[in-house]
DNA sequence: CATCTTAATGATATATAATATCATTAAATA
DNA sequence: TATTTAATGATATTATATATCATTAAGATG
């Protein structure tokens, strides 16, 4: 039940410094791309662990997806997402969060809600402009 | 362009028969289990399909959920669901149906919005009454 | 600073979920 | 009844993620 340490290593602040350059939203093989060219000696699954246990410590957020990998928000607070159904990218949507969506559910079917997450899909600008493109032809 | 007719066969009727039956929102394996026994010639892919392309008819409703499997819903008018972080059970959510979310999003980041889901997630009654159990021990 | 404990890592195997491929079957139509 | 081709069954393959385990190194201790 005691505590345990957890220990700071280049590989944790490599992967979180990534993560909140890239910004945007990528999933955990986009990291571990992003890292490899330049620490080739970072593993896959050090990647995955990492992005795993920040999001354990509510360091960063996962945003689960209808479709393929999940991908990591390197911001924390509740906020929702929006995934393009064309091309996977994932953006923030700017909407205020609603905090009392877990309660409204809370007495339903004897349940203890523990989340609440809202996901929308849509088409992205540069998607819709490629979608148009290719009507005209 | 012309519309390719869609044939009835014997596999999509009891595919779609068992679904109905089963009703608790199985995953495509749980389907497929459940016609095993009595249809063992029917191929698993032959159930994934099928499940599908009934999504697509807007004959039934995949939830897609945190981990783990997508279900499916045998009702395909929308509605929310929830699933049990520790047994993985799904279940459908009483809550009317927020049509305008959709276009709440709407404006935000020229994404036009084609789909808006809600995953609640939390202990269901069963896995809450294990948990007392063992708290008790 | 040297030593010790063990959390974290790297390499790899494995698990899971779902789709792709392709020869064969059978539904719908003529 | 014959014809066309959508659908199927078997299987291989893909994609994503976790499990395993020997090795490394972070942080504590003396």
């Amino acid at each position: 039940m005691t505590e345990v340490p957890e220990r700071n290593t280049r590989q944790k602040s490599i992967i979180y410094n990534t993560l909140c350059c890239l910004s945007n939203h990528p999933t955990a093989d986009c990291v571990y791309e992003a890292i490899h060219d330049r620490h080739p000696a970072i593993s896959r699954a050090t990647v995955y662990r990492v992005l795993n246990r920040l999001v354990d410590n509510g360091t960063i957020q996962k945003v689960g997806v209808n479709r393929g990998a999940d991908h990591f928000d390197h911001r924390a607070h509740p906020h929702y997402h929006i995934c393009c159904i064309r091309c996977g990218k994932v953006s923030d949507v700017e909407m205020p969060y609603m905090a009392e969506l877990e309660r409204q559910a809370g007495d339903c079917r004897g349940y203890r809600v523990t989340s609440c997450s809202i996901q929308f899909e849509g088409v992205c600008p540069e998607c819709q402009r490629k979608e148009k493109a290719d009507t005209v032809r």
